[in-house]
DNA sequence: ATGGTTGCAACGCAA
């Protein structure tokens, strides 16, 4: 029986905050941490910086926007980078083995507004993500999927419900989209182990929103079968977003024994 | 309150 901790963190911009980043990797110490939004070139990935606070790295970046990056304790392999039938210069994928299981980080699309272009390409990257899932699934029974999904899947995620009806990170067909993906055999590890539990995971940096707690949950670490029932904890660390110049997202952990 | 804040990059775009 050994302890497995995995944490996913929308850090918006690795280059502003990687003092956050070691800080909190020394503190939690987790085993695997999948970020999203670093918004840098693979050449100015820091790498030797996070090689020396213990942790392995495999990254795809791109200027200005997206980027996904994998820190490990253990050095990961069988790296991925595209969702199969989807060319997307977007690096919003990196899939990955870390020891014996299957770690899939995502940056899954803003959408903007339910009228937008970008809200059909989100609800098209989805289906494909779902397409992928199937295959990966089938290849590795120990999988976890853990990322930005840009979806607030419950109305319990959400901190005003009728407020935010039928708005992009809220419809109707994104919300299905996450529904779909659970039903290829996954399950949210923080609702599975706080069934009730109204806790966000972002807020706007507008109107003081973190102060007043107007924010939703839609960063998540979903996990195959095998794995749901290995999770004993899943929890957001707000302590990061309190702190000077945050992120707008909190890390989620979630813990398993193995 | 159709605003507001942040990051990138150097103006407006994306979130």
């Amino acid at each position: 029986m050994s302890s497995f901790k995995i944490a996913t963190w929308n850090v918006n911009s690795l280059r502003v905050r990687l003092p956050h980043v070691l800080e909190w990797l020394y503190y939690v110490k987790p085993d695997v941490l999948a970020l999203q939004e670093t918004k840098l070139q693979d050449e100015a990935f820091p790498a030797a910086v996070i090689q020396e606070a213990g942790y392995e790295a495999v990254f795809s970046g791109q200027r200005t926007y997206n980027g996904v990056a994998i820190l490990s304790r253990k050095k990961a392999s069988d790296m991925m980078v595209e969702l199969p039938n989807f060319q997307d210069p977007q690096r919003r994928v990196l899939a990955a083995m870390v020891e014996d299981i299957r770690v899939l980080n995502v940056y899954v699309p803003n959408g903007e507004s339910i009228a937008s272009d970008k809200y059909q390409y989100k609800l098209n990257w989805l289906k494909n993500l779902e397409l992928f899932l199937r295959d990966e699934l089938k290849k590795y029974p120990k999988l976890i999927i853990l990322g930005d999904f840009n979806i607030a899947p419950e109305e319990m995620d959400v901190h005003d419900p009728k407020l935010w009806d039928g708005r992009v990170l809220f419809s109707e067909k994104e919300r299905q989209a996450f529904q779909d993906m659970l039903h290829v055999g996954l399950a949210d590890c923080f609702r599975k182990t706080n069934p009730s539990e109204k806790s966000f995971s972002w807020w706007d940096y507008r109107m003081n929103a973190f102060k007043r707690d107007l924010g939703l949950r839609i960063d998540h670490i979903l996990a195959s079968s095998v794995l749901v029932s290995a999770c004993v904890k899943c929890y957001i660390d707000k302590t990061p977003r309190s702190q000077e110049r945050p992120s707008d997202h909190a890390p989620v952990v979630a813990e398993f024994i193995l």
